[in-house]
DNA sequence: AGGTGATTGAAACGCCTGTTTGAAATGCCT
DNA sequence: AGGCATTTCAAACAGGCGTTTCAATCACCT
């Protein structure tokens, strides 16, 4: 009838216009809360409000949906690293407070759309075969990140391995409060984890926990009178 | 009608025996490896050389059967962990690292079924009804006997939530290895992975972290020289 | 031996899965 | 307008799932 001049070409970032961009988002959903297996595609199809045969028009089939939900979630993800927003001369110490806070904000912290972290933390401790991307354009280049930073820190008196597993020490402190949350509820008293288990905080407890073992800021306990 | 248990349930040690434990230790197995979702009742009956209705002449239905699984091998994890091995007047900073190593080698080693840990693993993950029971009587109990070493360690200095605070770190810098340990993979070389981030070399490493991040041991890098 | 209840077995039950079909609807070009 | 490729749709496909059936078998008791 009327309306036929239908022009698209308005811009269509959001997500309520292309159908392969609300089925790639329904399935990140979908498979970020329940996984592969559990998630069908009858029901992505129909939080996304397009046909069962979409998702094999546009991607094939289930697997190959899934692999572009992941790809896709991943660079987004990437995207939202800031660069390097250090002045120059901005001391390691606080480069390493930095850089642990913007890392546990993006694992713990409620900004944009939750179910791509969640994907991505499947992928961690899954892998798939789009795991490796992941390794290589995300986690890899933030780890080497944190050792650089380390490195500076120790002023060069720290070999490599060393150095890596320190990080590794500091990645998995924040990992833990990502991957175990429902344990850490379990653990933790309600009020104490709302006040000293969140993002800033925690970035806090790490990074002095980190400088006291360095020998660069005072330790946790002062020995006590040691005759 | 009911009774399932006419006969005793003697020669409970072997798995070729009695069908009931040959179901759940193949149960194990496939719930561990794929999760609840992927693993098939079929598959499981034909690893375990029963008929298919054995699974429901048994536990009822497969859910039962899973939760079933799950409390039979957090009650063999836990009849593993040493009671108290400890020496009275044993250091506290090598009770310490005791825990840790012991953790680890749990977490890690090669010993007993592998597929019980794997299990667990995937209640902290993903937890289930199963989960309350499995922190409760397993991971609380290690949480708690650690948080007291520290509080020995730090002679009273610190608060319960600072101890609690330091468990976390500690337990995060174990757990990462066993939850990511295929990007832990990707992110050390292979030698140096084989050769410091085994059970023995990193619970030296996380203990001396700790311990110098508590004013307890000499920190890893010495200040430089800062007129 | 015969009888009785516990256990096993092969086959089938719905149901839901991922995927395919072929026709209808839509958009787009000359 | 017509013609043509793209996209949508309801319906069906074969296959696998958890679960059930019920007859056959087994173990045990007097």
């Amino acid at each position: 009838m009327s309306t036929a001049e239908a022009t698209n070409e308005a811009a269509s970032s959001s997500s309520s216009d292309d159908p392969r961009e609300r089925i790639l988002s329904a399935a990140g959903e979908e498979f970020a809360e329940r996984g592969f297996e559990a998630t069908t595609v009858r029901h992505i199809c129909l939080a996304a409000g397009v046909n069962v045969a979409s998702v094999n028009y546009y991607f094939g089939d289930k697997q190959r949906l899934y692999h572009e939900t992941v790809r896709q979630a991943h660079q987004q993800l990437v995207a939202q690293v800031p660069l390097s927003p250090w002045p120059v001369g901005t001391p390691a110490r606080d480069r390493l407070r930095g850089f642990i806070g913007n890392v546990l904000e993006r694992m713990l912290g409620f900004g944009r759309p939750r179910w791509q972290n969640r994907l991505m933390l499947r992928e961690v401790l899954q892998p798939t075969e789009a795991c490796r991307d992941l390794v290589d354009d995300y986690i890899r280049p933030q780890f080497n990140r944190l050792i650089s930073i380390l490195d500076e820190l120790a002023s060069g008196q720290l070999e490599q391995p060393q150095l890596r597993r320190v990080a590794m020490s500091i990645f998995g402190q924040m990992f833990v409060y990502r991957a175990a949350d429902d344990v850490v509820g379990m653990l933790i008293p309600a009020d104490e984890r709302d006040a000293l288990h969140t993002p800033v905080p925690l970035a806090d407890h790490i990074t002095h926990y980190a400088l006291a073992a360095l020998g660069l800021a005072i330790p946790l306990t002062t020995p006590e009178s040691r005759a």
